[in-house]
DNA sequence: AAAAAAT
């Protein structure tokens, strides 16, 4: 709160608990519209009346307002304020079924059917979407020049009549507006329509044509390509409302020039007033320069968080585990679900297990979706709670198709697992997820706080548990510090086990480990060397050291993968990736070919009860059989006492059962920073690092 | 070679 006061020019300190609106003078100096009928159109015709400001000279002052009370969605159809229908299809028990607004909603509203620009940021799950749909929609409706009268059945409005504009950064955040939209503006005549990428341009064209088009949702390249081509007849000329959702996302680096350029296709805000309003649970520092940029100076700046306080749900406990090795991630994550459902079967009182799991990668999140439906396919699954357990894929490698129906699935089943990328990491709203977990450290912290925010909406209980390399130490604590996570030594023991030993204990977590990795060992090699790729791009930074990020994605591999050695990099990517000279990283093109090689023969792979693929492939063999691909594994692996797991018995040297009970003492061989020796190398302690 | 997003 303090920096956004700084950052405003302002010394005064506000009580800290209670929300706020800070206004700016300009819009303080604004006639507030008392009337129940407020009509935007005035609103709206005092501010393109002012003289434009530029954002430098504009001195901006803070002002607080008390909070406002927050109230019934019946009150505000009752004052006239809001249409009937409106409200009706929000609160009918048949319909949307909400009755009292939630903070976002209510310290926006009238801001919003004033016609002043706002950025609000709220907590995750705190009803964003219906806080622009519902002033937005109740505006257009205000407009005289809207016409939402029907010819018999069919709507008189033109493509050309669009009066609002929804950015989303993803598609299925896209389309879950428009459904929420849709029930919002059920019969009022107002036609919302969506615009997004990976449907048919064709059939979504003619849709919007002939259905014409009052608000439009949709992605930036897809929004753009339809706006900027004059045949499709869908234009935007007497747009008033343009909103970003996920604004500080759609104003980051990737995403900055598409929604510069789509402001260029609509109308000139000095000829046609325009409104801006700005949605998302975090406004980091970085981006306040461009929302300045975009939006008024006098735009309202409502927050529903303080500020020097992170934006998660208080009754999110968020734990952090630290793991051995990566090859611990599916084990540990299997773990969390065990022990869940074993509470469960014990008789606590909760709900069905509904977790999402995060990974940086997309490649990633196939070898866990295929390792997790293998492991539910076999037979001491299939009759467990767990083998009931819908196991669910999402990241934009997919088709459009396959997205929209595991999106779909998970959100209608009542239990599962989805393994997802970033897609989902955004407002998203899939009901009671139980768990969010996230594997490796994400690569920003507004990420990790929206992917949390997928558990705990609307009121609801949920957990998040991240799953970290002890060697990204450095990294958790640098990106994620400020978050209240609490360190958890004791619940995952899968997260400490040695996985390069064979598992020998009949301890619950041996078992675990080994289900797992047998599960993981059947995962096709193709997905395996793309998760290799995906892992080395995203977190080889992570690290202090690219030889010990290589030294930990390699023993994944083999010790979790189970396969016989790492995987070929093409000389070219390595010199580009700069690791030309680090020891353990196997140079050579045989990697594509054993990829297109997997991709030609199907998925499959497994085979009921058992684990047939990969078993036996270039891992527990002897190797060489794989053209290109196993065979570059002499070179420059330091893998003279690795043999794989299935074999473990064989061998001497070995001790048995895993050795996880030896955190303490082992925790410190890798430092967080610096160079260290090789995997056998003399140990270190690591500072602060204490379990 | 690493989320997402146009074909």
């Amino acid at each position: 709160m303090l920096g956004t006061l700084r950052r405003f020019g302002v010394s005064n300190v506000l009580r800290a608990s209670a929300p706020r609106t800070l206004s700016t003078r300009w819009a303080s100096q604004l006639p507030k519209v008392q009337a129940p009928s407020a009509s935007s159109v005035l609103t709206r015709s005092l501010h393109s009346s002012f003289p434009k400001f530029s954002a430098a000279v504009a001195q901006e002052s803070a002002e607080t307002e008390p909070s406002q009370k927050i109230e019934k969605f019946a009150e505000l159809g009752e004052q006239g304020f809001i249409d009937s229908t409106i409200i009706k299809n929000i609160t009918h028990p048949s319909r949307m079924n909400l009755e009292t607004m939630t903070e976002v909603q209510s310290m926006t509203l009238r801001e919003i059917v004033k016609g002043n620009d706002v950025l609000a940021q709220a907590k995750t799950g705190t009803g964003k979407t219906l806080a622009f749909l519902l002033p937005t929609l109740q505006n257009i409706l205000n407009d005289p020049g809207v016409d939402v009268s029907k010819v018999g059945r069919y709507s008189r409005t033109a493509p050309s009549e669009i009066r609002a504009l929804i950015i989303s950064p993803t598609r299925e955040l896209a389309e879950q507006i428009a459904v929420e939209a849709k029930k919002v503006a059920f019969g009022t005549g107002l036609i919302v329509q969506t615009a997004v990428g990976g449907t048919q341009k064709r059939s979504g064209l003619m849709k919007i044509q002939r259905e014409g088009c009052h608000l439009l949702i949709g992605t930036p390249g897809r929004l753009k390509d339809i706006l900027s081509d004059p045949w499709t007849g869908v234009s935007a000329p007497k747009l008033n409302t343009l909103i970003l959702d996920e604004a500080d996302r759609l104003l980051d680096q990737g995403f900055a020039p598409d929604i510069k350029e789509i402001q260029g296709f609509l109308p000139n805000p000095s000829e046609i007033d325009r409104q801006t309003l700005m949605f998302s649970a975090t406004v980091p520092r970085e981006v306040m320069s461009l929302v300045r940029q975009t939006l008024k100076p006098g735009f309202q700046f409502v927050q529903t968080v303080r500020e020097d306080e992170v934006p998660t749900h208080h009754r999110v406990p968020q734990k952090v585990v630290w793991m051995r090795g990566l090859e611990n991630g599916m084990p540990a994550v299997l773990e969390i679900a065990k022990n869940y459902e074993a509470r469960r079967a014990n008789g606590e009182e909760l709900r069905p297990f509904k977790a999402i799991v995060y990974y940086n990668s997309t490649a990633e999140t196939k070898c866990a979706a295929d390792a997790f439906n293998n492991l539910r396919r076999s037979d001491d699954f299939g009759k467990t709670a767990l083998g009931e357990l819908k196991m669910l894929e999402i990241n934009s490698r997919l088709t459009q198709g396959e997205r929209t129906r595991s999106a779909e699935s998970f959100r209608r089943s009542p239990s599962g697992i989805l393994f997802s990328s970033d897609v989902t990491a955004r407002g998203m709203d899939f009901p009671d997820v139980t768990h969010v977990i996230q594997v490796g450290v994400p690569r920003d912290t507004e990420t990790y706080i929206h992917r949390l925010g997928r558990t705990a909406r609307a009121g609801k209980e949920g957990e998040g548990w991240l799953l970290v390399h002890k060697g990204e130490d450095a990294c958790f604590r640098s990106r994620l510090g400020r978050i209240p996570i609490k360190e958890d030594t004791v619940s995952l023991p899968a997260a400490w086990a040695d996985m390069s030993q064979q598992a020998t204990g009949s301890s619950a977590t041996s078992e675990t480990v080994s289900q797992m990795k047998a599960a993981m060992t059947a995962v096709g090699p193709s997905h395996k060397i793309k998760s290799y790729m995906g892992q080395l791009g995203t977190i080889i930074g992570n690290f202090s050291s690219k030889r010990f990020a290589i030294e930990v994605l390699n023993k994944q591999f083999v010790d979790g993968f189970g396969m016989e050695s790492p995987p070929q990099i093409a000389p070219r990517v390595a010199q580009q990736m700069g690791l030309g000279n680090i020891p353990g990283v196997n140079i050579g093109t045989g990697s594509r070919r054993m990829m297109e090689e997997d991709d030609s023969s199907s998925s499959g792979g497994f085979s009921r009860g058992g684990f047939s693929r990969g078993g036996d492939r270039g891992f527990s063999r002897g190797g060489g059989d794989r053209g290109g691909f196993s065979r570059g594994g002499d070179r420059g692996f330091p893998r003279g006492d690795r043999g794989g797991f299935s074999r473990g018995g064989d061998r001497g040297d070995r001790r048995g059962g895993f050795s996880y009970g030896e955190r303490r003492g082992d925790r410190g061989d890798r430092g967080d920073r610096g160079d260290r020796g090789s995997s056998r190398g003399p140990r270190r302690a690591l500072e602060g690092f204490d379990f």
